[in-house]
DNA sequence: ATAAATCGACCGACGCGTCGGTCGGTTTCA
DNA sequence: TGAAACCGACCGACGCGTCGGTCGATTTAT
C-alpha cells in the first residue's frame, strides 16, 4: 500500500501506525514498546503522544482501519454478478488478497486484539461477524437446502482456516497465492455441491 | 484429566500447572502474575519458585506436556487398522477429543507459545510438525497419487481449522463434538477423493 | 531414647529493571 | 506571534525474581 520510504509521507499518523504495525506483527504487541515505535519513526516517544494518547489506540487504531478495509473489499466481492461459484471464488480472493496486502494489520488483528480493553474488542469482534456472514451468504447461494446456522458453521471454519492460514502461509513458497485461494475454494465448493445439508 | 478437586491432588507440581493453565488459557500468559498463580494455589508467590525458576518455564511445562499427550494420542489413533477413511477419522477424533480433554493446555499451547523465549519455541514448533506429518502420512492413504508436499499442505490447513476452531467452537452448542469432527472430515475425504492432485 | 543435624516446604519483604505516560520548555512555521 | 510539533527529563506503578529466615518432619549420632 504505502511504502515505508516515499518520500513525503503524508501524515505522520499513518507513518506510526505503519511502523506501528510492522513491530506489533513481529513481536506481538506485549513486547513491543512505546519507544520501539518511536525510533522506527526517527521521533522521540514523548513525541508519539502528541499523536495518539495510549499504547492502545495504536492498536485500536490500526485494528480498526484493517476492518474497515477488508469489510469493504468482501463487501465489494460479494456483489460480485456471475455465478454463486464465481461469486464466491471471488469472495475468498478479496479475502486473502486483503489480508496479503496488509498482512501485517491481518497479523495484528488476528493476535492483538485481545490486548484491547474489552469495549474495544466487542466493537470489532462486531464487524468481524459481518464477514463471516457474508461469506455465509455466499455459501448459501452454492446451495439453497443448507440453513442458515449451517452456513454460518461453515463460513466460521472457513474463516477460521483463512486466519489460521496467514500464520503460517508464505507466498513465496510452492504454493501461490492464486492456488492456495482455489484449493480452499474447492474444498468448501465440493462440499456445499456433494454434501447432504445436515439437520434437515 | 486430573479433577482440581481430587482430594489427595499428589505433587504440587502438577496442581500450579493446572492453575497456571487456567489462568493463561483465560486471561493470556502476559497478563497473568505469579501471584495470581501463587494466590489460586494457596500458596505464596515465593514458593511458588520453590518449584519453577521463572515464569516461562511454567508456560513451558504446560505446553511440553499437552504436546506430548496429543501427540501420543495421534500416533495411536494413526496406527488404527481398517480403512485409510476410518484411519483419517479415527486420527481426527484424535485430535479433537485431545483437544477437548485439556482444552485450556490446548489453548494455552496455541495462544502463548510465542511468548517464550525462541529457543524454546523452536522445540515445541518441532513437535507440532510431527503432528502435521502423522496428519499428512494419513491423507496420504486415502489418495496415493497425491505428493508429500501437496499432503503436507492439506494436514497444514487442516490442522489450522482444527486450531482456530477451538477458539469459538462450544460443545454445548448446536452442533456436537462429533458431528463437528464428521463434517470437517468430510471437507477432506471429499477433496481426496474427487479432488485432482495439484502438480501431478 | 533423645539431642543434634539436616532438609524440604514455605513465607514476608523488597530490590530493581521496565515501561506507559507526564510535564515544562524549546523549536518550527504559517 | 501564536499554535502546532517536538523533545529531554522525569515519574510511579508494576511485576519478576531474590534473599534471609522460619517451621515441622526425618535422619543421624551417641
Amino acid at each position: 500500500m504505502r511504502s515505508p520510504k516515499s518520500g513525503n509521507y503524508g501524515n505522520k499518523e499513518a507513518r506510526i501506525l505503519d511502523a506501528a504495525g510492522t513491530l506489533f506483527a513481529n513481536s506481538g504487541y506485549p513486547f513491543v514498546k512505546m519507544e520501539d515505535i518511536a525510533k522506527k519513526c526517527e521521533i522521540k516517544k514523548s513525541t508519539l503522544y502528541h499523536y495518539f494518547a495510549t499504547k492502545d489506540d495504536i492498536l485500536r487504531a490500526i485494528i480498526d482501519e484493517h476492518m474497515d478495509n477488508l469489510l469493504r473489499g468482501v463487501e465489494e466481492a460479494a456483489a460480485h454478478k456471475g455465478s454463486p461459484e464465481d461469486a464466491f471464488i471471488a469472495l475468498l480472493e478479496a479475502y486473502t488478497v486483503k489480508s496479503a496486502q496488509s498482512r501485517r494489520q491481518h497479523l495484528v488483528s488476528i493476535n492483538d486484539l485481545k490486548f484491547l480493553p474489552a469495549k474495544a474488542q466487542k466493537d470489532l469482534v462486531a464487524r468481524q461477524r459481518d464477514v463471516v456472514d457474508l461469506i455465509a451468504k455466499s455459501l448459501g447461494r452454492l446451495n439453497e437446502d443448507y440453513p442458515r446456522e449451517a452456513l454460518t458453521f461453515y463460513a466460521m471454519l472457513l474463516v477460521g482456516m483463512l486466519n489460521w492460514t496467514d500464520i503460517w502461509y508464505r507466498p513465496s513458497g510452492e504454493v501461490s497465492p492464486k492456488e492456495l485461494c482455489q484449493r480452499i475454494a474447492r474444498l468448501f465448493t465440493t462440499e456445499m455441491a456433494t454434501g447432504a445439508p445436515p439437520q434437515g
